[in-house]
DNA sequence: TCACTTGATTGAAAGGTTTCAATTGATGTT
DNA sequence: AACATCAATTGAAACCTTTCAATCAAGTGA
């Protein structure tokens, strides 16, 4: 049904070669030649067979991007860019949820192996870049996304996210609170630690305390429990500082639940300012991260590593996260405190 | 670097057809020489070249999924059940955001014709099947997502959006709400008519009137904004019903700023019961649609085209959408009236 | 007119897989 | 001993593109 380079050179009298120059090397044949054999493939509509140029080419122009969940507004918004930044390329994006599982990382980079996809951007499950290697050594170009690459053998795109934790425990710092509490997520995630990098020091420098809490995973569901069951146990803190937005909404209803108000008896503050930070029950102070462009410029770096590998240089991008305050953290009350 | 089959072939001692013997038709092969072939397969880590295999087969594993937005976690949640369906089948899902636009539908759907993809997914930005002739009449298998097919060449995987708009009527009338006002999307959105259908017949049947004001897009923004002019010129009503929860949560928020409380004074029902809905300023009461199921769903109705496109009979797969009740809907207050 | 250059076009090979008709070797039948 | 049967294996063709060395035709300079 579909044609190929063959009946379009059939089509325009001319050979297989030729048709083929008309596509890539236009400058090599005769205009009259070239119109004849454009003429052929409108009147064919004729449409490359990618699977046999990325057969012959040995890498197919196609990005894997491997994350750990798109209903994550955060990756939702970093894949637009991705996908943006792709399209606009020609290049094609294979979606990859990893559920943050290290089983799962492993099948979706076996099948991008299996597909010769140019390159992958990847917020990996754990911190070896190992299950890269093979990956490396193929020639496929990778880029880390929301992680900032430790070796040389790749690029990364990442924000500050030492400094988000910084501006986040100035910020509560600022408005008199003393004794934060920390609501992490899963202790392997690097942005987590170093979010919470960053919050502890600028919150000890400035004398406060930070008690640390830790949730399961990045989720509304697990933030609520975890701070269900740290508030069962008795918590005295004036400012609750999220390790994202997600655990923050959840916080939220577990803090309501037990009757606290939301910014008179606890200040709250998320990461990441997803859309509905502005929506949520109380409008939430987050710390900005530029997500859209994230993954734009993460997916223009293995872009420009697939077209060019010889040429291309490893970088590291940085972008700055940006403290955004609305209802939810006020000054501290006189009587705000809690006691357990 | 990476090794071939015939690199296989070479190390195992036997032929090439052998070694594609060993994968795709074992009972063929000998035990022992199957077992050195494998040995073989491990040694080399030999990893099958997908591109080769779609240029044979002439259609690659690989899904297209085209959607409005994924960042509307109506279509993130959707998107997560067609991966999974296809990662379970060895496919592979290509991401496609359309932003309802037809040129970059069209965009995308060369692409993935290109890409010889053997299914499309896809909510059209358009009522026409036009567009998707070309890739039907090439073998492609298409499957509706969230659209009801009108035409008997494609299959369908939907929610009665109809019975949902009844669903969220009747829920307001039951709450003695008799002036409701509905906050539609775009008109040309086919689930969008049909909410409206639905929920118009039940209000009326129920003696309730239905106030009609537009949204530009599906988004928080665009339902704020309308929701803004239109209490700007004056409404007369006690119960709002939007044709998405990010509508709905726009609309609360413009609402709010108008000095309306909820659900004292305007009782708001959104649609999909994203899951925001429930951390939403006022926990939102909503139309609940099985989005995981018909994303899971959906993929494996493309999915079995593929594998047997002789046998497949086109199917029409429709969900029941539920009502969620939150918060945000209440009792219709004596007093609750807003005139102009 | 011959030798040569330049520009345009061609033909063949390669890339990795699957399929299928053909071959081999062994077992069983008469 | 000759033949048929059957299981296991092989070799070649096909899928469609790109590249590159080779060819061809036309035009230049001597």
């Amino acid at each position: 049904m579909s044609s190929s380079m063959k009946d379009v050179a059939a089509a325009a009298g001319v050979s297989l070669g030729t048709v083929s120059n008309v596509l890539n090397h236009p400058e090599l044949v005769a205009p009259a030649t070239a119109a004849r054999v454009q003429a052929a493939i409108r009147t064919l509509s004729f449409i490359p067979n990618a699977p046999a140029q990325q057969l012959r080419a040995r890498r197919a122009k196609v990005l894997g991007l491997v994350v750990p969940d798109i209903a994550n507004p955060f990756f939702t918004e970093v894949a637009r860019g991705v996908e943006d930044a792709a399209l606009d390329a020609g290049y094609v994006v294979i979606l990859c949820n990893s559920d943050a599982r290290a089983e799962r990382e492993d099948r979706y980079l076996a099948v991008l192996e299996s597909q010769r996809v140019g390159g992958i951007l990847i917020t990996p499950a754990r911190k070896s870049l190992k299950p890269l290697s093979r990956l490396l050594s193929n020639g496929v170009a990778v880029t880390l996304l929301d992680n900032e690459a430790s070796s040389h053998d790749v690029c990364s795109a990442s924000v500050d996210d030492t400094l988000g934790g910084s501006l986040a425990a100035e910020h509560a710092v600022s408005l008199g609170h003393r004794k934060l509490v920390w609501l992490a997520g899963p202790s392997d995630i690097p942005q987590v630690a170093d979010r919470e990098a960053g919050l502890t020091r600028t919150a000890r420098g400035a004398g406060a305390s930070v008690q640390r809490i830790a949730a399961e995973q990045m989720t509304a569901a697990s933030g609520d429990e975890a701070m269900g069951t740290a508030l069962a146990k008795g918590l005295d803190f004036t400012a609750l500082i999220c390790a994202n937005d997600l655990l923050a909404l959840g916080a939220i209803r577990a803090l309501k639940r037990a009757g606290l108000r939301i910014p008179e008896d606890v200040s709250v503050i998320g990461y990441d300012d997803i859309e509905f930070a502005a929506s949520a029950s109380v409008p939430l102070t987050s710390v900005r991260q530029p997500k859209y462009e994230l993954g734009h410029a993460a997916a223009n770096l293995v872009i420009s590593e697939c077209e060019d590998p010889a040429s291309h240089a490893h970088q590291r991008v940085k972008f700055q996260p940006q403290l955004i305050a609305r209802q939810s953290s006020a000054q501290v009350s006189a009587v705000g405190t809690l006691a357990p």
